[in-house]
RNA sequence: GUGGGUGUAGCUCAGUUGGUUAGAGCGCCUGGUUGUGGUCCAGGGGGUCGCGGGUUCAAGUCCCGUCAUCCACCCCA
């Protein structure tokens, strides 16, 4: 062998990562119990590509997200870039099939996104988002089936504690018209956007600084904003004082809707939070605006948000499309889970563990182990004849519960000893009883 | 993009004011035990000290650069 040749040093990407079983096991579990979610809710998947002309994803969301970009010209010459969320392709994919789709239309979308910015805990350069929307529909109940799902997916992750915070762009909006800030709300609501991280003074002086708030205006806006108390307190609080204007109104009734909805489903209170403060920098968003904590882990931000905007695709297509969705980061959410210990179920890729006894009886093993697959079961068999030892201890190793022993004693009696290695107790078992033994002990 | 911390065996980490063949625990492999894993005993393999350069008689240790990672800012998922 020649070991002159410099050997190529195997790396990753910063920001970018492997998965090696233990990983992309809990990721496939995660994202199978999500995508059940999507479809119990009549959601259907898409896919676009990784891949678009710069032109379609470029400006979309602001110079930040310009500049995270992967951007490059292919062989071909053309200019092209990696997408850096799912959202901007579907405008994409909307604009160019929504007259064969129909509407309303509703899709989930899960797949990895790619942006070039600066990696920490839970965030990657790559990474994977599941966006759920629904559009060509003003309904609020449109509204309430995105912060429905929202709530089914965390609780079939198996999160306790966690809260959707939501509010209403209306309210927002109201709250500033009735203060004859209209003209200056977009950079109003950036400012209040970042009120749980910098407090309300450096939001006061940055609204006076950027979008000429009065001080006393600036007090007024941030004494609404952060009104306490129970959700339906807040509303009542928010009727009281800006209920008569239009706009508000109607914020005001879609959130009142939202909250009997998640009574009548039955969901406990505290998962839904009313909380006016939450703006959402982007100024795409005209309505229902969300954002998902977990309770336990507020330091790792927001793993599920979105809102309602009023027209997806109109960079697109003259069709209007309004909609509502949001999105879930997958790789944030498992750092989380993570962290809680939520994913410690077994990562054992097999139910049944056939051992290999004799390489001459191979056929044998091969029919057991097809009929305990065809009754639903995963089943494992060893490559080669090696000493059970060996074996039992590979199986013990990739926590598989329960192994089938075949030797000659047992190929002669017609059984089979189902060995148990949680408890380390051994069974013989009627070839006939076989599947319905194996399925009784998992 | 800015500021800071950390890179020594597969993993978690020791390593003195620079000083000879760089250590431990766990894991891994082999044997005790060719029909029984997880326990026990004995033995074994495994490290260009992230990488590159510099200072020095001498660098894991000091300096510079670089890459990776973690934390904060920014932004977000």
């Amino acid at each position: 062998m020649s070991d002159k040749k410099p050997l190529i040093q195997p790396r990753t990407l910063k920001g970018f990562r492997d998965f090696p079983p233990a990983l992309a096991m809990p990721r496939e579990q995660m994202i199978d119990k999500v995508r059940t979610v999507f479809r119990s809710y009549g959601f259907a998947p898409i896919d676009t590509p990784a891949l678009e002309y710069a032109e379609i994803l470029t400006g979309k969301g602001g110079d930040e997200s310009d500049k995270q970009m992967y951007r490059f010209t292919d062989n071909g010459g053309r200019d092209v870039a990696l997408r850096f969320d799912l959202t901007v392709p579907f405008a994409r994919f909307a604009a160019q099939h929504i007259g064969q789709l129909g509407t309303p239309f509703k899709r989930y979308h899960v797949g990895p996104v790619w942006r070039g910015e600066n990696t920490q805990h839970g965030r990657y350069r790559e990474f994977y988002q599941c966006d759920f929307d629904t559009i060509g529909t003003n309904a609020n109940a449109a509204d309430i089936e995105i912060a429905l799902i929202i709530h089914d997916i965390l609780a079939a992750l198996g999160f306790e504690r966690f809260s959707i915070h939501v509010n209403h762009r209306l309210v927002l909006n109201g709250l500033l018209a009735s203060l004859g800030l209209a003209e200056g709300a977009p950079a109003i609501l950036r400012a209040l956007d970042k009120l749980a991280k910098i407090g309300a003074e450096k939001v006061a002086a940055e609204m006076q600084a950027t979008a000429a708030v009065a001080p006393e205006q600036a007090r007024q806006i941030l004494e609404t904003v952060q009104i306490k108390g129970s959700n339906s307190e807040i509303l009542e609080e928010l009727e009281k004082k800006i209920g008569q204007h239009e706009r508000a109104a109607t914020g005001i009734a879609n959130l009142r809707q939202l909250l009997a909805a998640f009574a009548a489903a039955g969901i406990p209170e505290n998962r839904l939070a009313l909380d006016v403060s939450i703006a959402r920098g982007l100024d795409y968003y005209t309505g229902t605006v969300y954002e998902t904590l977990l309770d336990d882990l507020p330091g790792i931000g927001s793993i599920c948000s979105g809102g309602r905007y009023d027209d997806l695709a109109s960079l697109y297509s003259k069709q209007h499309l309004p909609g509502v969705g949001a999105s879930l980061g997958l790789d944030r959410l498992m750092a989380a889970m993570d962290e809680l210990g939520l994913l410690q179920d077994s990562t054992a890729p097999a139910d049944v563990f056939v051992v290999q006894f004799t390489e001459e009886s191979l056929a044998h093993y091969i029919a057991v182990s097809r009929r305990l697959r065809d009754a639903g079961l995963r089943v494992e068999l060893f490559p080669e004849a090696k000493g059970m030892g060996k074996q039992l201890k590979y199986a013990d190793r990739k926590g598989i519960p329960l192994t089938l022993i075949g030797g000659p004693d047992e190929m002669a009696k017609g059984v089979w000893q189902v060995k148990d290695l949680r408890d380390g107790v051994s069974e013989e078992v009627g070839d006939g009883d076989l599947v319905e033994y194996l399925q009784g002990k998992l």
